[in-house]
DNA sequence: CGCTACGCTGTAAGCGTTTCCACCCTTTCG
DNA sequence: CGAAAGGGTGGAAACGCTTACAGCGTAGCG
C-alpha cells in the first residue's frame, strides 16, 4: 500500500496562501471563487490573478464538508465492456452534468459478490447512487433502502423493496422474439443465460418458458454474458440439437456465432441465432444481428429524472416499465428441416 | 438544476451522534471506524453495534479533509465505448484498488475540447491523474505538469514536456502490418485515420507513410476510431481504389468491413482490412480480424506502478515503448489482380 | 455640513474527522 | 503498601472552506 502521504501544509496552496498574496481576507477569496457575492471588479480581478498565478484549486474535500456535498454521483454496472450499459450511462450523464453533479463509475466484473461492499463504500461519498442491473441479493436491497442517500435501480425490479426504480420491459419482447422464431418453424431452441443474479435474465427466461404455448420446447444453458462466455457454451447448447441459439445478450450472440461458424455451422441457413440490447456493433456483424433495441436513451433519461427528484426530497414516481421493439435482421431464418 | 440541498445537522448521523449515543467520545469511535488504535474490544464491539443501529457513514469529505487525500484516483479517456481503453483502465484498477485508490472514470466522448477542462476539475479532488490517449495540447499539457498532483500520460509521447509517461509502440507494429500487406501485392493502400490530436494515430501515419520504401503507396482519409466513422468513410476511401483498407483501430475496421459487404465487396478476397489493439471482439468478427496486439495487460500494470512512484514521490522511470505484435487472421489476403 | 443608509470587506464560527497530548485508572514491582 | 509505568480514554486543535454578521467607508440626502 502506498503511504498515506499527507501532503505538507506548507507547501499546499490554500485560500490562505492567495489571500495573504492578494493582500485580501480569505472571504474575499471564497467570494471571488464562487463568483457569486459582489466584489469590485479590480479586487476579483487581482485575485483571480494571483490565484492564476498560484494554481490555486479549492479543495473539494473542504468545500464538500462546509457545503454537506461533492455533487458527486455513483454508478455501480456489472460490467463496462458492454456498450449497452455504457451508452445508458452516457446519457445520464448528460443529466447529471447539467446539473452539476459528477459521475463516479464503478464496475466490479467478476466480483458480483463485491457489490454492496461498492455499493456501501461508495454510499459515503456521494449525493446519490444508481445500480444498474444490480444483482445485490433483496436483503441487501433492503439495507440500501435504509439509508439517508438516494438509491436507483435500473433496470431490476424488485417489489419489496421501497427504492425508485425505473426498467425496460424484458418480458415482452422476448415473446415477440420467440414468436418470430416460432414463425419460422423452430421448435426446439436453446436459451444462453445470463447471471441468475440479473433480474433481466429471469424476465427473458420466464417469457422463453411461456413460449411454450406457441409450440416452441426451450432450454437453458449457463453462460455469463460476455463474448467469451457465448463462445464456451456452443457445445453443450448443440448437444440439445436446438434449430435457434436465443442469448441473453449481443455479446454473448457475437461469441456464438464465432464458435459457431468454427464449427461449420452457417447462421442462420443451419441455425439461428439472436441477440438482446441491440448494442451498436449489432447492426454491423455478419450476419447481422437480429436482436431486442432496447432503448437507452429514454432509460438513461428517465433514470436521471427519477435520481433529480429524489435528489429534491420529491417521492419520484416510477414509471411504468419502457417498452422495447425487436428487430429482425440477418441472423434468423426458416428453421432448417 | 437541482436545489444545493444541504443536509440538516440535526438529521444526519456524524461521528458525534454515535459518540453520544454509546456514550463515549468521538476520539474513541474514531478510533474503532479506523480499526487501528487499541480500544477495548468490549467498548470497541458496543461503538460498532451503534454505528451499525444508525447507520453511520463516517464522511469522505471531512476525512479527505484532515487526511488531505480522498484517495481518488482521476482518469480521463477519450472514449469508454472502445472497449481497449477499457482494458487498460480495469487493468489499473486492479493495481489502484490493491493500494487502496478508489477510481473516477471521465470520458469526453464528442468534446475533445473539454478534455482540459474536465482535467483541471478533476485535478481537485484526486491524488493523481491518469490521462489515456490524451488529446490535450501541449501547452495544456505543460500547464498540468506544473500541478502539484502527479499527472501520467498513457498512450501519448510528448518529449517537450515534463510528465511521466508510457506508451505502447505504434510505430513498428504499423511498420510490420505493412509488410505483411506488401508480402501479399498490395501497393495501393487507404488509412482510415483515427483523430488527429491522437498521438498514436500520428504514430500509425508515419509508419504508413514509410512504408513506401516497400512499395506501398498510401492515402488516408479522415474518420473518429467510432464504428460509424468507419461504416461512413468507405465511400470516399473507395474512391482511391485501394486493395487494401488500414484502419485507426478495430472498431473502425468493423464499421468499415459492414458497409464493404453492404456494397458487396468481399474481405478478403476483394479487399483487405486490418484493424489496430485486439479488442476482445476482434477475434470473433466474421472475417476474424487481422490486427495488432496491443498489450493491455503490460500497459495498465506499468501505467499503474508509475502513478504509485509519482504519488510516493519518486522519480518514475519511464520504460522505454512496450512492443506490440501483430496478429494475421482473416481479414487479410492476396492482393486482387 | 451632518447623519443615515447602503455596499463592500474582514472576522469568526462552524462543517466532521483524525490525532496529539494529557489524564486517569490499573497493574506491577520495589 | 506505595509509587512508577503503561494502556486506554477524552479534550481539543487542526484540516480548508463558506457564510452570517459586524464594521468600516462612502455617498446621498435633509
Amino acid at each position: 500500500m502506498a503511504d498515506q502521504t499527507r501532503v505538507p501544509a506548507s507547501r499546499r496552496v490554500t485560500i490562505n496562501t492567495v489571500a495573504k498574496a492578494a493582500g485580501v481576507s480569505i472571504a474575499t477569496v471564497s467570494r471571488v471563487m464562487s463568483g457569486s457575492s459582489s466584489v469590485t471588479p479590480d479586487l476579483a480581478a487581482r485575485v483571480h490573478k494571483v490565484a492564476e498565478e498560484l494554481s490555486y484549486r479549492p479543495s473539494t474535500a473542504a468545500r464538500g464538508l462546509v457545503l454537506g456535498s461533492l455533487r458527486n454521483m455513483g454508478v455501480i454496472l456489472p460490467d463496462l465492456a458492454n456498450a449497452y450499459f455504457f451508452d445508458v450511462v452516457k446519457q445520464m450523464h448528460h443529466g447529471a452534468t447539467a446539473d452539476g453533479y459528477r459521475m463516479l463509475v464503478a464496475d466490479y466484473s467478476g466480483d458480483a459478490a463485491d457489490e454492496l461492499a461498492t455499493a456501501l463504500d461508495l454510499l459515503g461519498q456521494v449525493d446519490g447512487l444508481v445500480l444498474l442491473s444490480s444483482r445485490i441479493p433483496t436483503s441487501g436491497l433492503k439495507e440500501l433502502a435504509r439509508q439517508a442517500t438516494p438509491v436507483l435501480l435500473v433496470n431490476r425490479v424488485e417489489l419489496g423493496v421501497d427504492l425508485p426504480m425505473v426498467a425496460v420491459d424484458n418480458f415482452t419482447p422476448m415473446m415477440e422474439l420467440c414468436g418470430h422464431l416460432a414463425k419460422l418453424g423452430h421448435r426446439r431452441i436453446v436459451y444462453v443465460k445470463g447471471s441468475d443474479l440479473a433480474w433481466q435474465n429471469r424476465e427473458r427466461w420466464r417469457a422463453i418458458e411461456m413460449a411454450k404455448v406457441l409450440g416452441i420446447e426451450a432450454t437453458a444453458v449457463p453462460s455469463d454474458g460476455t463474448i467469451e462466455g457465448g463462445y464456451d457454451v456452443v457445445e453443450e447448447a448443440l448437444t440439445h440439437e436446438p434449430t435457434a441459439l436465443v442469448c441473453f445478450n449481443d455479446l454473448t450472440a457475437l461469441g456464438v456465432i464465432s464458435k459457431l461458424r468454427e464449427r461449420g455451422l452457417r447462421v442462420p441457413e443451419d441455425i439461428s441465432v439472436t441477440g438482446f440490447d441491440d448494442i451498436d456493433m449489432a447492426r454491423h456483424l455478419a450476419p447481422r444481428l437480429t436482436t431486442v433495441v432496447s432503448p437507452k436513451i429514454d432509460l438513461g433519461d428517465q433514470a436521471w429524472s427519477l435520481m433529480r427528484a429524489a435528489l429534491n426530497n420529491e417521492t419520484p414516481t416510477s414509471p411504468p416499465l419502457i417498452s422495447a421493439d425487436v428487430v429482425i435482421r440477418e441472423s434468423t431464418g426458416p428453421a432448417p428441416s
